[in-house]
DNA sequence: ATTATCTATAGATCTATAGATAATGC
DNA sequence: ATTATCTATAGATCTATAGATAATGC
């Protein structure tokens, strides 16, 4: 029964079926993200580079291995938003900064981005991931005077579709900036809340830290 | 080569054949609503209480038949629209009445709904159903001085959003009034478009014409 | 010695069709 | 006579496991 929490994997043995059971869901967030949600059991073991039998000591069912792929894609998500949430004084710009930094995201991890948009209603309302933390941030900003909403609930909710929404635009139009578009739909959310017309603008157009600095779980495993 | 266009079936056996269509196209749309995406094609067309064969006789295969159903509701839910906004005079009014009595469709209409959800990606940029008609209703507005949005299509995809993240919402917490939650978010979009706060409290509160007396093609078929 | 992985396959499941039956048209 | 549907099933595909092999621990 060793190692049972969620540290480093203490023995060679542990590393190595850490590795597979990494291997087999990053495979499984490849085919998530392309939208194949009925691929073949050893397709998926070929796609990760391990053997039909391997996949069963690690899942008893596709159904199971695809679950644990979108929670292990909402908790790097979530690791990102930790990282990026810093410390900031005013929670209405915690609030902004943690929606443009994660909505950049869409263009510069989008395998992790379409993984969470093939799963968008879950995201919404689930206990974990974006929800939670974005109405962490609403209830404090309310809190602290800077948000006058009614429902925070709400206010959460029009956050995770603003975010669902945004990104199957960036994904659909290419062409379209990200940024400017991320950062006018952050302005109209603080603007919603109610934070004035000139400050919204302001805080939205406040420069961000520097993406390349942070550690994406999902596409840059340890080497 | 009779009846190629999409009126009434002219002779019995079309009617029969498109019967036939139907049922199973109904049936997909509530595997697809339970979120059942890979469901046997037998048990598809034993839910549609039609022969095995049969399906073959109208989809080539399952992912066919899937996107059929789903264009199926995006068609039933635009016809919905078209339905409701009617002759209304401010182009405001429009956006928001639409917006207020197709989110009442989630609890009204829980099938057309899930199956709408379970699609949101496509649902949002989709070139049917919601999407155009959302922004030719902001455009309008706009025009015509009564929103003043900086991108229309910002302001449709955030609608959307709205849209996918309210229905989830409503589905994940039977116990929200969903009248109240609806008509506050149509309030805060019209007041993100540039609508003032009081105005957009009372166009958002008159009353909707009666959703008893429209026809939903989805679960309510020609008896 | 133990634990995880791999290869190979039996058995279950699903797809797609062939051939028979029923309904409609003329 | 024609067209759509139904029943039954061959063949293809997939799942889940058994037994063999490789890696690690002691």
């Amino acid at each position: 029964m060793a190692n049972s929490g969620g540290g480093a994997p203490d023995s060679r043995l542990e590393r190595r079926k850490a590795r597979t059971r990494a291997a087999l869901i990053r495979a499984a967030q490849t085919f998530i993200a392309a939208g194949k949600f009925n691929v073949p059991i050893l397709e998926i073991t070929q796609t990760a580079d391990v053997g039909m039998g391997s996949f069963y000591n690690h899942f008893d069912s596709k159904e199971q291995l695809y679950q644990a792929a979108f929670d292990d894609a909402i908790e790097a998500h979530g690791q990102l938003l930790d990282a990026l949430t810093g410390g900031l004084e005013d929670p209405a710009e915690t609030f902004a900064q943690s929606f443009r930094l994660t909505c950049r995201l869409f263009r510069r991890e989008p395998q992790l981005g379409r993984v969470l948009l093939n799963n968008a209603p879950s995201l919404i309302t689930a206990p974990r991931g974006l929800g939670p933390r974005v109405l962490r941030d609403i209830e404090a900003a309310t809190a602290a005077g800077r948000f006058t909403v009614r429902d925070p609930v709400l206010a959460q909710v029009m956050t995770a579709g603003a975010f669902i929404g945004l990104g199957q635009l960036l994904y659909d139009r290419p062409d379209r900036n990200d940024a400017d578009d991320i950062d006018h739909v952050a302005e109209d959310l603080l603007r919603t809340f109610g934070v004035a017309e000139d400050q919204a603008r302001e805080i939205c157009s406040r420069p961000l830290p520097d993406l390349n600095s942070l550690h994406f779980p999902l596409d840059k495993p340890a080497a």
